[in-house]
DNA sequence: AAGTTTGTTCCGTGACACGGAACGCGACGG
DNA sequence: CCGTCGCGTTCCGTGTCACGGAACAAACTT
């Protein structure tokens, strides 16, 4: 019952939108019969919405995300240094954790002209493709690097780093400079430069500016990256006795 | 089970927070033993985490509501015009919809010296204690605003309004200015002034400033959030076709 | 050392989740 | 106008697993 349910909710990730009954039946390797029931507890719970014949997540649930703790609780210390980068850069910004081997995106903000990218608030993208993750990458410790290089390298686009040497030497560059960057390898026509922000040695965290290609300026946005992550980091310290 | 599980997650709200086995089965009203399987059920599944013997609400259920659609929807496309007004008041910016009586807030963006309010993301209060509230409650047509003065009034601090005939006049102005205000009636020392974004004749969202008391200059902020309601009206106008 | 509260395991019973089969309905298409 | 298809929905008999009381181990409090 339980593991239906979940099973069910799950057919919504990674996109979103709205399913039918025999859709969602089948995505879930459900019985028409089931599904019926369950997707009706559901909706009762207020866990999906029906309108007309279509289901879509429900409102209680984003009631729900909104108060998981480490979630609710980064984001909220980082917002006011995600709107100074923003306002310093008027460009994407980002703001994400490292979930297993993904980025998990907490904060997004934008102005009218913002770049197309796969990244949502919520959602996750591969480590190995994103300049938070790499940054995040570079200070998890060198047995999360040694994992990930051990294994084939998810792949975006055409330009996402498949060689795992490569992306070694970028990982120690970025362990030096501590900033990291990233050219197209997660959407075409956008990079990215994006700094960890730490508690202790290991990143809990990192924020990035997303920038069409063409005005890509690496120079002129590390400061304001940089200065960001560090306010960011300083802020958390006091707080952040949580081991 | 699927009832229990709801009524396990429902403990967390609206505060969050961690419980141990035993608050969250007196919480719930659930035996230990049921509880005991249960939990460890939604842990599996990833709605619940635990650390030691403290459970806390899961990322999953933060990635599930993110993709929630009205709610994602509508914060993307608000997202810049709530950057331009925060930009030009350097104030606490909320976008909320209404739900039943309650205010849903889908945003809240803040600087560093943010005033201390019961608002939070995903977090309700009453329609009559707040700016965006009342301006919501002003555009939702004459049966729900009947219905709420028919009722005793909620009270989160001793300026909210409780009496019906006084809401009322303040929801005639609302009707003709198209603003509505809000002075120490949700938190003690910080008074708002919100504008409702419209789909037709019906406010379908609102957004608001919050100022603390001593700061809060109407005629001045007035341009700013009326400027973003109704650009964010005009945005939403093309492509919200669903009725 | 006795008592209290914690999380956890065990187990017999009974409710209810399960899915196959069948139904009503609307949309096509011959 | 009548088959057929796919949809959501209802029904029902079977079997399972959810349920909670009782008991247990461990950690604190007194």
């Amino acid at each position: 019952m339980l593991d239906k349910a979940v099973t069910l909710l799950n057919v919504y990730r990674p996109a979103g939108g709205s399913f039918r009954l025999t859709e969602l039946a089948a995505r879930a390797n459900l019985s028409k019969t089931t599904t019926f029931r369950v997707v009706g507890d559901l909706v009762r719970l207020g866990l999906l919405e029906r309108e007309g014949e279509w289901y879509r997540l429900g409102g209680t649930l984003f009631e729900l995300g909104s108060l998981v703790p480490r979630r609710h609780d980064l984001r909220e210390t980082a917002l006011p240094f995600l709107q100074d980068l923003f306002e310093s850069t008027r460009q994407t910004v980002h703001f994400g954790i490292r979930d297993n081997r993904d980025v998990v995106y907490l904060e997004r903000i934008h102005g009218h002209d913002a770049v197309a990218l796969p990244s949502r608030i919520g959602g996750r993208l591969p480590l190995t493709c994103t300049a938070i993750g790499k940054a995040l990458l570079a200070f998890s410790g060198p047995e999360l690097a040694d994992a990930v290089l051990a294994d084939p390298l998810p792949q975006l686009t055409s330009y996402s780093i498949t060689d795992p040497v490569r992306l070694r030497t970028a990982l120690e560059q970025i362990q030096i400079s501590g900033l990291a960057y990233e050219e197209q390898e997660a959407a075409l026509g956008v990079s990215c430069i994006a700094a960890p922000v730490f508690s202790g040695a290991v990143a809990v965290a990192a924020l990035s500016v997303a920038v069409p290609r063409e005005q890509f300026r690496p120079a002129h946005l590390a400061p304001a990256v940089r200065t960001a992550a560090l306010g960011l980091s300083r802020t958390l310290r006091p707080p952040a006795a949580r081991g």
